[in-house]
Formats: structure tokens, C-alpha cells, sequence
DNA sequence: CATGAATGAGCTTTCATTCAT
DNA sequence: AATGAATGAAAGCTCATTCAT
């Protein structure tokens, strides 16, 4: 085997071929063609044809919790900036599009986007109560720009690729900071 | 033929079926029992099975374009929160569920889909400018201003749902328009 | 269709496959190609494979229940020699393999194994009732030759196909009738 | 490896899952899995899937042949009695249903059982012959008394178990001495 | 001997679509 | 227009068997 072991290349084919055609759409074939495996192969690691995406999302996504957040006191504006740099998520551009197509196909594809979508508000928001000392008496606007971050963040990820609309996070973290100032 | 005749019956049950378990994974003829008529007349209106999809994305979703906006000069936090009372989307709430989890599948679904998030955009846009007179200079702000409003409001709408996570749209105006102000 | 409608024809092909081959070593791809029927029309048909050798069993067994009892009083051997010119079973030969071929395989054909014993058992103890008024006081021993002239049919029936043994019932008959004269 | 060797471990799973779910229904993967053993091993042992049935039939029914019969002149009752204390069959419940179930697949097993049953009835003629000195010339009667006795008891051991009826062979001990008597 | 990944034919079942009526 | 039987390609999955290690 060239590259990889066979489980390796079927979940390399899945991942291109679910984030490509939707799972549904996918044949368990066709994974086997692009990843030069018998069929039979592909249920001999994965019994069922959902523990293929299951196996995908819990191997090849990481939804980083509790890192530090790289704030700057003073400066939220930054500080949000520096947040957009990188979502909390190690996974390819193709296994984030999986996350966001078929988080209605299963439950653990559901949690794994929930879990993103709560470690980003819990980031946004402790990184404007570090950038904004003074702000911390109020929580609830606190809580209102970190979840508006966060949602202009996977509208990014997820609906300007769709839509084809953009939007420039480094700009709305300085109006969300102007908001809070 | 109890309510609506064929047709719309056929219409019916696919809505409630593609809103409950994808296109791909509902077949023709669980439409066509829910529906309560033969299997080979749902061939006669539609004669592929997107077709289906693609009559109920024109026929049971408006994208209201231009109307007017019911904005108050200089009280943009409450401009906004008008415009939040309700997407200019007339579509029952499957179909809601039916754009956003087919935006992949058809090309029809995602045009109406950007023609939404456009919609949201511009509308947002002009309903600050009005609620803002002096604030028309800075075009920029205001467009980024509009884009994050616009993401959040699909972002209750879709994502929300499938996470559990909440945002407020009103506070979410009061923001912006502080971020404004 | 030649010989009569589809349906039809997958139950001669199966009736004739489970009795030769038995139901789980006979593919319904077989079964189609006996019919000469596409192999889906089996699945419109019956939705599932085991549907086949229910429909069979119950269109294609009967149990004969209650039927009067042809019995000569002072005869019991001719009266038990009478009742085993034939079972109370209207079924082919292929049909009366599968019945006990595959008792163990589905639970309806277990159910109609276990009627039709009943009802030799009644039988012959109803015919000994009649052909010999005076034993009726012992019951007990009735039933014992009812039983025992019932597990020789269903052995007849059975096993002897198996392993080439014979048993002449109407010798079984008089056998019975003289322990009970 | 805790009881016993391996080979003897895929026996033992074999013969509880033959019995179980039937020959055909039993994967070996579910065979090994059971046993403890990996895969490949069972065909190391077994070349094909049908030597683990014939290997069950040879090494774990014995039909006890020619060993004399417990028979006391002037009691055919008891002496018969005696004979359904048990078959002339050394085997587990769960092999004893293997035979009678798979009889049909594999000729080993239908040979095996014609012995049985052949067996069975040697003996109740020779017990009969034994118990009832003058009745030797009777040859005939006596025979179809054997063979109506070794029917009842295959009957209780086959079929009584799947309708759920049930027989007394003392009573039909009795029965047939009385017959002969 | 022992192992479990690998193989591929074949299984039951699904399904969009057609078509005679 | 209305019907449901008919079609067959393709789906997911099973499984006895092989084989390199």
C-alpha cells in the first residue's frame, strides 16, 4: 500500500467524497474506488456505513476547549481580531464543511458543531472580559457581542461559501469593540 | 382528497419529509404515501424527484425584495429589532429548514439562499442608513454593521436550532447600534 | 404472463425452492429467476424475504379443523386405518417439506406445525370415542394411542423420507385398536 | 485459552449455535467470536465451514449399537419403559437438536440419524422379542410395535419440542404390551 | 501455529422511474 | 389524469475463504 494504510485512505476518500457530494449522496462504492480498496474492506472497519462519518468527526475534528486566549488588556478590537484568526477547530477545510453539511445527518456530527459553536462564545466572551477589564460588571453585553462574534464567525465558515457574500471579521471585532468601549 | 387536491398534497408531504429527514434520504414513495396518492402521480407533476424540490423552493419560498424599510431616524438599536421581528422570508418553518439543509443540493435552493442573506444585507444597510442620516459617510462601518446583523439573524435561524444555543436579536441591535452611535 | 400473475409465480418458484433447498440456502435472486420475475418485484410483492415463506404457509397450508370424524363403531382399527389415508393437511408435498423443514425458522410455521398436530391428536382421539363407546371411561388411555398414533402420521410424514425407513399406519392402526380392545 | 484447547472451544461454540440459530443462519465470525478464537484459526482446523458440522456429528453423537437390552421376560411394559429411558444416542440436548434440524443440509447428519433411528428400532424388536419369548413367531407384529415405539420417541425428542405437545412413553410402553400381550 | 486484514462474490433490500391500462 | 405493477440498476451489507506475516 502506497500511501497509508487501507483504513487511512478510506477515510481520506470519505472525507473528500462527503465533504464534496454529501454523505447521502456518497456510495460506499465510490469510497472504495477513490480509496483502491475492495468494497468489502470498508465494512470490515466500519460495520456500518454511518460509523464512517462518526469515525471521521471523532478522529479528524478537534474542537480546542480552554486554551488560553491571546488577550491584550485595552485593546478588544485586537484581541477579537486575533480570535478570528483561527477557529478553536483543527480540521481540514473538508471535514469543515462535513461538520457544517451533515450536522443534521447525526447526532455526534450535531454535538461536535455545538461543542465549536459553545467553546467559541466562551472564548469571545473571555477575551473581552481580559481586553475589557472594566467591562466585567456587565456580563449581559459581554454575553451579547461574544455571541454575535462567534455567529459572524461560522456565517463565515459556513453560509459566505454558500452565498458567496463575505465578511471581514478584523471589522466587525472593531465594532463590537466600539460597541463595548 | 380530503385537503388541497393532488398537487398540493404531493407538496405537502415533501416539505414536512425533506424538513424531517433530508431530500436524499426520503424516497418518492413514503412522499407519495404521506400524501396519500399513487406512487406513479408524483412522475406526473414532477417527473424527476428534484423537481420536487426545486417546485417548492419557487413555489413556498419569497425572498420579499424592496419593501420598505420601517425605520425611525435616530433610533437605530429599534430600526434593527424590527428588522428582526421577521426575515424578509415567507416560508413555512420546514421550509426554512428545507433551504438551509439543502443549500447543497440543488443549485435553486442555494440561489434562494443567497438571495436571502443579500436581502437581509441590504435591507439592514438602508434601515441604518435611515435610522442614522449623519452616519451616511461612513459607508464602510455601516456595511459591516448591516453584514453582522444580517449573520446573525441566519444564524438563529440555522444554526440555533441545531446547537441549542440562544441569541437575543434585540440585544443584538442594541449593540450594533451602540457600535454606531 | 403465461401462467399465471406474477405474484403466483414467485410463490411456485419459492414453494418449490424452500422444499429442495430450504429457505435461508435459497437466494430470492433464485427465486426471481424461477418466476421469471425481475428479482424486485419479489420486495413489491413481499417486503421482506421471510414475508415469502409466511404467505406460503398461510395461503398455501390448511389445517383442517373440526372436520367429522369418518368412524365405525366396533372398528377401531378401519377407523384409524381411515384417518390415515391422508393428514388434515391441504397442502402440496412441497408444502408439507417446508412445514417441517423449517419449524424452527420462522415462528408462523411453528404455529401451523403445532395446529395440525393438535388436530391429529383430537381426531384420533374423537375416532376412538366412536369406535369404541365402551372405553370412554378411560380417557387417559385414549389419549395415549391418539398420540401415539399421531406421532407415527407426522413420523410417516417426516423422518421416514430421512433415513428410508417405513411404517405401515393401517399395522399401527390395528396394533392400537387390539390395546385398546 | 481457559477451557479446553482451541479447537475444542470453536466445537463447543458451533454446537450451541448450530442448535440455536441453525447451520446456515451462523456466521463463523460469530463462531469465533464466541470460541474466543480469531477468524482464520477455525479454518485452520476446519477447511470449510461445513467440516465443523460433520466434525460435531462424528465426534460428539454416538449411536450406541448392539449393546444389549435391559429386557425382563413376561414385562414388555417395563422392558419398553425402560428403553425410553434414554436413546441409543450418547449427545448434548443442543447436539441432539443439530441432528434432527440440519438433518437436511449435510448427508453425515441424515446418515447419522437414519442410524439412530434404524438403531432404535433393533432394539425395541429385540426388547420385545426378549420380553415376550412366545410372541417370536409374530415377527411382523412385533415389528410394527418397534417401529411404532421408536416413532414415539423420536416424536418427543423432534417435534414435542416445537408444538409443545407432550407424550408419556411409560403409557405407550404400556400400550403396546397390552397390544402384544 | 496463529492472526486478522484482505477479498470479492453474492446477499437482501431500496428506489427512481417507466408504462400499460 | 390516474394507477400500481413492473423494472433493473445500485445500494448497503454479509460472509466464507484466503493469505501474508
Amino acid at each position: 500500500m502506497s500511501i497509508g494504510d487501507a483504513r487511512t485512505r478510506i477515510l481520506d476518500a470519505a472525507e473528500e467524497l462527503f465533504a464534496g457530494s454529501g454523505y447521502e449522496a456518497t456510495p460506499t462504492a465510490v469510497i472504495a474506488r477513490l480509496a483502491q480498496v475492495p468494497k468489502g474492506l470498508i465494512f470490515h472497519y466500519f460495520p456500518r456505513k454511518i460509523d464512517v462519518l462518526v469515525a471521521l468527526v471523532d478522529e479528524r475534528t478537534l474542537v480546542e476547549e480552554g486554551r488560553e486566549v491571546d488577550a491584550v488588556p485595552g485593546d478588544p478590537a485586537g484581541t477579537l481580531a486575533r480570535l478570528a484568526r483561527g477557529l478553536p477547530l483543527r480540521a481540514s477545510p473538508a471535514m469543515r464543511r462535513i461538520l457544517f453539511r451533515e450536522a443534521d445527518t447525526h447526532g455526534s456530527v450535531k454535538e461536535r458543531l455545538g461543542r465549536l459553536n459553545g467553546e467559541l462564545i466562551r472564548r469571545a466572551r473571555f477575551a473581552l472580559e481580559l481586553a475589557l477589564p472594566g467591562a466585567r460588571g456587565d456580563a449581559a453585553r459581554l454575553e451579547v457581542a461574544a455571541a454575535t462574534f462567534a455567529a459572524v464567525l461560522l456565517y463565515q465558515e459556513n453560509l459566505c461559501q454558500l452565498t458567496g457574500h463575505q465578511i471581514d471579521p478584523d471589522a466587525v471585532a472593531e465594532l463590537i469593540a466600539h460597541a463595548l468601549g
